[in-house]
This record gives C-alpha cells, sequence and structure tokens, in this order.
DNA sequence: AAAGTCAAGCTGCCGT
DNA sequence: ACGGCAGCTTGACTTT
C-alpha cells in the first residue's frame, strides 16, 4: 500500500465533513480544494442543513456519517435512472431533498460507480473462468476423439510399401522431398492446436 | 481481533 | 482554469 503524502496531515485527514460545512477546516493547500471550499461556502449560504444534522455524527472530532435507510434508497432509485449526474442542477435538487451536500451527493455516485464496476469485474471473470473450462473440456474431448481415429486408421490402412510418400494435413499435398517442408515432420506425432493451428500449416 | 463496508480524501487525466 | 471522473487510499464503523 502506497503512503499518501498528504496523510500527514491531520488537519486533511481528520477534517470532518460536517466540519467544511461549518467552515470550521479551510487548510486547503491544491486547486481541488479551493474548489470544494467554494462549495462548501454556498451550500452554507444556501442553506444551514448540513450543520448539526444527525447524519453528521460529529464526536469527539472523530467523524462518523453513514446515509440512513431513506437516503440511499432514494440514491439508489436517482442511479436506476441515471449512473451519473450529468445536470448539475440534479445534484443540487438531490442533496436539497436527502439534506446533504451536493458534494456528498457526488461522492456517492462516484463510490455507487465504482461498486458497480467491482462487481462487474467479478461477474466478467467468473465468466471467463467458466468459457475456459468449458474450452479445456473440449479440447480434452478432441485430442481423445483424434487418437481414436489414428487407431482406426492404424488397423484399417495397410502402411504403403514405401514409407516417403506423405500428405500435408493442411494442403492434402502429396509431398516433395526436396521441397515440401512438411517432410521435415519426419515421424513425429500430428496434433492439431487450435492456439497455434498455424505451425503444421504449409 | 480480523475482515468487510462505506464515506470521503487526494491525485492525475481528460474535455471544455 | 475549471469541472467531472476514475483510481487509489484512509479511517470510522459494522459484521463475523
Amino acid at each position: 500500500m502506497k503512503p499518501n503524502p498528504t496523510s500527514l496531515e491531520p488537519s486533511l485527514t481528520l477534517a470532518l465533513s460536517g466540519d467544511h460545512s461549518c467552515g470550521g477546516n479551510s487548510s486547503f493547500s491544491n486547486v481541488r480544494g479551493v474548489k470544494r471550499e467554494r462549495e462548501q461556502v454556498a451550500i452554507s449560504d444556501e442553506s444551514n442543513t448540513s450543520c448539526g444534522e444527525e447524519d453528521h455524527d460529529d464526536v469527539n472530532g472523530k467523524k462518523k456519517l453513514r446515509l440512513t435507510k431513506a437516503q440511499s434508497g432514494m440514491l439508489e432509485e436517482a442511479f436506476k435512472l441515471h449512473t451519473t449526474l450529468s445536470p448539475q442542477i440534479q445534484k443540487q435538487q438531490l442533496a436539497r431533498e436527502l439534506k446533504l451536500r451536493p458534494r456528498q451527493v457526488e461522492v456517492w455516485f462516484q463510490n455507487r460507480r465504482a461498486r458497480t464496476k467491482l462487481k462487474q469485474t467479478e461477474v466478467d471473470c467468473e465468466y471467463l473462468k467458466k468459457c475456459c473450462k468449458i474450452l479445456t473440456d473440449e479440447n480434452q474431448k478432441l485430442r481423445q476423439q483424434v487418437q481414436q481415429l489414428k487407431q482406426v486408421h492404424k488397423v484399417h490402412m495397410p502402411q504403403p510399401p514405401t514409407a516417403t510418400v506423405t500428405v500435408c494435413p493442411s494442403c492434402e499435398q502429396i509431398g516433395d522431398t526436396t521441397k515440401h517442408p512438411f517432410t521435415n515432420m519426419g515421424s513425429k506425432p500430428y496434433f492439431f492446436n487450435p492456439f497455434t493451428s498455424s505451425s503444421a500449416a504449409c
């Protein structure tokens, strides 16, 4: 785990969400901080709903924020309709309805998208595992079939008097002992490998 | 106590 | 320059 350089500053990491909207913590040093700080001011100007809200159980300077079931439910409903908060109005409106800060709504959507993506990745992974197993089984069956066919071929087809006549399995041409590369395969058994099917071609 | 969950912070990238 | 987002991380809180 890579250490976060900014985590060395307690004023940043221990900054409470409630503190921001109440104008308590203004120690942001980067552009983003300025941006957010502006947002907080705007909200506290707009309404003082954030301060002293029951969601922000600000005990002993430790943050504790858990969205209520109602809030989560409404956010889920909004997420079902749209996974992104395209218009600024939507964010503001949701925030007003849920008595949250717009930043909280924004963060909730970001985290929600991350969760969805993670879940989808897990689903995809499982699907690929199943595909892999099916293909492995099928490959095994095909190999067995090839072996069986070879056996049958050995029994019913007597060996030619001259062992120099060979047929390329790809182009079905009779091998030219001087030019055709297939003749270089010698007496090695021929296997069809779907992943390297070109290997035995002319 | 360890593992899991979740809100929120920071950084970097991209589009406008 | 600014806003939005993804990715990663942190820390409080909950569940096992």
